[in-house]
DNA sequence: GCACGTGGCTAGTGGGTGTTAGCCGAGCGC
DNA sequence: GCGCTCGGCTAACACCCACTAGCCACGTGC
């Protein structure tokens, strides 16, 4: 039997590995997922894997770091690109919202398979996720403490901004009844009138 | 070595080996949880549950089934106590909320352990799951008919709600910052406001 | 044209897991 | 007191799985 794929290209046979893994582990979650079925979806055999990747759990680490990575970046750039409070809510509700209709995938594992992950790599994630929610938080504060926002409890709106986002890498779907930029747009909206806004 | 227990009350050894999987099945899920697991947790071996469940599956089944009946049942009675569109959304909320607070460990297998029932199992959950939110839609629409609320996107709007509720379970802690009640009323006040109620 | 690194393969190892089989002590009905 | 049921136990079965060992084809550098 010839080699049917004359030759992968370079060397970038691990991001496919990667993605393969990424869809996998958010079809079927991370221990039902196993190094063959990633093997099968990339048209090898699961030990071949091992010439690519160190282990199972590397390839979680790889898609939780870029997955957070994404985030955190998305959120500066929100923030960073205006001064006005209340815009600048908005814009971070909309990349928050954006990335979990974008990146679906990462977004599920990231937060279901949390528990997967080896002790120290879970203590920073856990770390860089409470920055991100820090973030929002002191958003939410300034624009209380200018009396642009009006809440009952920052806390809890801020949870329940963060969550309607997060809930949106559920059920969205590309090419569904809703573009990423309506989908965006309308939770930017939700969440000012959540928050009381102007 | 004698019976450490004297003799457990009744038949009712059943009850607690299911609220042992639900504590295990939540912190470690499900497939990460073995049969030892569960009979270490009530003091027996693996085996012996057998004499009490049919099986791990089971388990997870009766965890699920339990969960889902006490979500619509409180639904239900907090739309029948009530003719006020408003008032009912208030305490749909409400319900909702309190049962992502109280029976957070239910709530969350409920979700993240989904994919693990089989197939029939499976199927069923989702259509009562399809339900509920349809519950909620209805209410909505029924809001926005009567000009009592305005929304962007009714579908939107609901599923920001859900899924701001369903947030609570991953946070909530009996004797924390909140009370189940707070948590309940902040929540049916954001969800107001979400709507542009009044 | 040859040595060698790359990247695939098969075979195996060591451990884990749901579930069944079969044993047995204790309590209860009669 | 006898037998039966209940509910525990240990042993074992039948897989499954991450990962390792060791082999080999092929393309490239020289």
């Amino acid at each position: 039997m010839s080699t049917p794929t004359r030759v992968p290209p370079r060397g970038d046979r691990r991001a496919g590995i990667v993605a393969a893994a990424l869809e996998l582990f958010a079809d079927k979650g991370y221990l039902a997922t196993t190094m063959d079925d990633i093997g099968r979806a990339v048209a090898m055999r699961g030990p071949s894997l091992y010439k690519h990747v160190a282990s199972k759990q590397d390839l979680l680490v790889e898609i939780m770091e870029r997955s957070i990575a994404t985030v955190l970046r998305d959120h500066r750039i929100a923030v960073e690109s205006t001064d006005d409070v209340r815009e600048q809510l908005r814009r971070a509700v909309e990349a928050h919202v954006r990335f979990h209709a974008r990146h679906r995938l990462e977004a599920f594992v990231g937060t279901r398979e949390l528990r997967h992950l080896d002790e120290a790599n879970r203590a920073v994630m856990l770390s860089l996720r409470k920055d991100y929610e820090s973030g929002f938080r002191e958003l939410v504060e300034r624009g209380v403490a200018q009396g642009r926002f009006r809440v009952g409890s920052v806390k809890l709106a801020v949870y329940s901004i963060l969550d309607m986002g997060v809930g949106v890498a559920v059920w969205f779907r590309e090419g569904g009844e809703f573009s990423v930029d309506e989908v965006a747009y309308h939770y930017g909206d939700q969440a000012l009138r959540l928050l009381g806004a102007d």
